[in-house]
DNA sequence: TAGCCTTTTGGGAGCGCTCTCAAAATTGGT
DNA sequence: ACCAATTTTGAGAGCGCTCCCAAAAGGCTA
């Protein structure tokens, strides 16, 4: 009905160039105030937008980044809330470097070829960010030819040259969560992993062995379960470790951890009497337990933000890859572990 | 340092014209088999994109979907896995369809202006999804003038004509979940609600009054008490309740069931004898807590999925606005309600 | 008021694609 | 082998914007 809008119309309604109205749009000094005021009226009272793919043809720049979380849907949807802090992270500050944000969920392993073909393509987004990419991944493999600018969320496997990253030190982490275990006395401590297509579980494990190592405690591969970073998956490994009676337990994330409890006491252990346990992330539902969870907190919103501001200073060649960068990390020490605390943590109902 | 890719540039090393490239690229019907086989082999051993922004600019498509999750932060965020679930079921049918997926999180309070202005360009998606918006959201107004297509998931407040949604019959589920305690003998059910700007907390409120007055029980206002769909919200809300010794309660949602569940065991109640507990949505949450809760069951992945599905339909004008899905509920009967059942549910650990 | 410099404005070209229409090539029937 | 019908291909225009450059307008000094 009414007629389509564009740049030169609204320049004849408001009596100047479409050069002009293009100046005002895109804020550029050289309008006289008078002239931007009253285009920016016409504008207002047209509603006019403009044309994103026409920008986008001839400046090269859609604006877009792309987001692709190939988790496997049963960790991504499950208790765990990683993936939705991350996603916070990512989405606030995507929104404040006034981008926008394309995403791309679950797995990928069937329309591989198609999806990489539209994520590949450079038109579509100005750079990617890759969540937790597991190293058996297909996408893996074809990082190497992107031409976009990308950063990965969580460490890559592997040397993958040009790739920019922000992490942890999962290694670290999981010796201080581990020597504090031993601190409290603990000598048979089990480990439950994480999916160990993805990197941070390895490197928890490894931190986890060497801590034992560094203690002359020994490493008993009965004590150690493997999960997928989910409630059941804890919940299993504990029944698992329990015949070997552990006396302590890290676990790779606080939902595995809660999962563990509930085994444990189910089977009737005291925690943290009998079983001291740590876990990771610091998520919610450490302080949801009952015994709250003992963990190391990471931060995990900061990741999604980190991340979106390194790949827009790549994008604008404020900086080149490849980036590292290693976020803090803190034991926070709650009811599960046995140690006694005064000032940390606090209790499940007294969060900020 | 390779010369730029186009059509053109195709068609020359391919030795036919830029036509016939687009038609390959197309999947027109009128290229000669070999013809296609040829542009394609070249295609993929130039690594050749299409620029999506000079299609979208003559087709007046853009193949993307945007989806916005105006929730506040600690909704979200939190260890309520609704929006994950919600995500996952949009993510998925959006691939299927061949779409891309544009994403606005959290609250958009603060740059309203700003952000209503990129989401209701036509050019920049072909359609938008609104999940859960509650009716107090500056975005509200602004819908009617919206000029793409767009679906709601979860019935949008009061009569907002044109506008399509996806949604389950929330009054009645809350009548089937409050007429099961009743039939379990329970006579003083408390209720804690969600948050009331969300028009399901609201119907779901309703149809616990309704059941309360179908059965010639009073409703209690001291028996209600406002939360805001997370677990802290359900442990302070049941506090609140607790004086007024409640044998019932239905919660808007298993989060906060599960706070809920919480603050009566620390406060020395057995549940289910003491206190009997129905939650709803039915999310991990609900086989995790001890006992597992009794929960009204809804199919939240698949409202993205056919919220999805409407909106392309909506948008290939194969149906037109406004479109309203109800989907089916079913009450699931585990430990906190007290009631045998020996079919459905199962505990934690042996889930589908 | 003329002359110079600065600020502001306008017009043309072109981004890479699709679409329409016409031309060329192929097919089939006689 | 010829003409009509069909299939396959090519060229031109145009989508709505930005960018470059030149022209016009405005400001200042002499």
């Amino acid at each position: 009905m009414s007629e389509r809008l564009d740049l030169e119309s609204i320049a004849r309604k408001a009596g100047v160039s479409r050069s002009t109205v293009s100046r005002v749009i895109n804020d550029s000094p050289h309008v006289s105030e008078r002239t931007r005021q009253h285009v920016l009226a016409i504008i207002e009272q047209e509603n006019f937008h403009p044309n994103t793919a026409a920008r986008a043809l001839v400046k090269r720049r859609t604006d877009i980044l792309g987001v692709v979380i190939p988790t496997s849907a049963n960790v991504f949807l499950s208790d765990n809330n990683y993936y939705p802090l991350i996603l916070a992270g990512l989405g606030e500050a995507i929104r404040q470097l006034d981008y926008a944000m394309l995403m791309w969920l679950g797995e990928v392993t069937h329309d591989d070829q198609h999806l990489m073909r539209k994520l590949s393509n450079p038109y579509l987004t100005d750079g990617l960010i890759f969540v937790s990419l597991p190293n058996d991944h297909p996408l893996y493999d074809k990082l190497s030819r992107l031409r976009q600018p990308f950063v990965m969320i969580d460490r890559p496997f592997g040397e993958l040259e040009n790739a920019s990253y922000v992490s942890i030190d999962n290694l670290r982490a999981a010796e201080i969560a581990t020597e504090h275990l031993i601190r409290l006395g603990r000598r048979r401590i089990a480990h439950i992993t994480g999916m160990l297509t993805i990197t941070d579980a390895c490197d928890r494990l490894e931190g986890y062995k060497n801590a034992l190592c560094a203690a002359g405690l020994p490493v008993d591969s009965q004590l150690i379960a493997e999960g997928v970073f989910n409630y059941e998956s804890g919940y299993r490994a504990m029944k698992q470790l329990l015949p070997h009676r552990p006396d302590g337990l890290f676990a790779a994330n606080d939902t595995m951890a809660a999962g563990a409890l509930h085994a444990a006491l189910e089977a009737g252990l005291r925690v943290p009497e009998d079983l001291s346990i740590v876990g990771f992330d610091d998520v919610d539902v450490a302080m949801q337990t009952t015994p709250s969870l003992t963990t190391i907190r990471q931060p995990i919103r900061a990741k999604g933000e980190v991340a979106a501001r390194l790949l827009v200073d790549l994008i604008n060649n404020r900086v080149s890859a490849p980036q590292h960068v290693i976020l803090p990390t803190e034991l926070i020490i709650r009811q599960s572990c046995g140690a006694t605390n005064h000032t940390k943590g606090g209790d499940a109902h007294t969060a900020e």
